[in-house]
DNA sequence: CGTGAAAAACTACAAGT
DNA sequence: ACTTGTAGTTTTTCACG
């Protein structure tokens, strides 16, 4: 962050909302000619600053509507359990996030799934097949307020 | 989704995980030219499939380690209230994912901060501002499992 | 760190099968 | 619906200020 000046910091607020954007476009923007935005983009690549670069689909178009947060709490807190927890977690392609979290809950799970039927068959074949998962907590997303993967730099 | 032949999912799993891709990559992947490759991801972008393409930064070079998830109850539940904070929310920039959920929890927001004072000064000065808030929960992650922007299809 | 120009690659579209 | 062919952009590199 401390090697990134104003100019580097304004094309990763305008690649973050629209990776499309061209060098041309961005060096319009920044009063620059097209390579040393270009040059810059690379370096951003680079650095790791850019990880990737994604297309986004819309949910309900491709059938994946009915998004859940579980809370899952483990029954016994060893390493070898966590670990395999995650590992499992990773395989488990209706998961979309899943964050290790202090406090009483031990993960906290975004799924995404077609309808509450799958939803269910998940858990039920899936997820509470996970050896020594303790407590197991799902609440439903009613509406999407805001969601975006953009940070705000 | 009933309109997507093989084809198309294939090249909305690719696009998912990596928007350079060109179409001509993909054709030969798929066996085709570059002209239908195009012609669909055009087609899959109008038809609204594909609603934006975005660069995935490192939270942590960017000096956005800290991510937190709040739960949020409201005091009282009319449509005016919810509507209130829903907008509200929308104009925090920290807030990067906020969703209206059944049950006992209102709204569950994933905030993105430098660090634990700055969360605490976004809680002080920003969230606890907007009006009608009953409890809030904030709970924050020890470490990232898995976090993607692509859905299963 | 920037400009400007030139080569290579890709996009975008037409016409044909 | 795919293939081929092609014009127009964009990407990418590089010599130079």
């Amino acid at each position: 962050m401390e090697n990134l000046d104003e100019t580097d910091i304004t094309i990763l607020r305008i690649l973050q909302n629209d990776s499309k954007k061209t060098a041309k476009e961005i060096a319009n923007i920044l009063n620059l000619t097209p390579s040393p935005v270009y040059e810059r983009i690379r370096r951003l690549e680079k650095q790791g600053f850019i990880k990737k670069y994604v297309a986004i689909l819309d949910k309900k178009l491709i059938d994946r509507s009915v998004t859940t947060i579980c809370q899952v709490s483990m029954r016994y807190h060893n390493e070898a359990f966590i670990e395999k927890f995650e590992e499992q977690i990773q395989n488990l392609k209706e998961v979309q996030e899943c964050y290790h979290m202090a406090g009483q809950v031990d993960f906290i799970l975004k799924i995404n799934t077609k309808d509450l039927e799958s939803y269910h068959n998940f858990v039920k074949y899936k997820l509470s097949k996970i050896e020594n998962i303790g407590v197991l907590n799902s609440t439903f997303v009613l509406k999407d307020i805001k969601h975006t993967s953009a940070f705000y730099i």
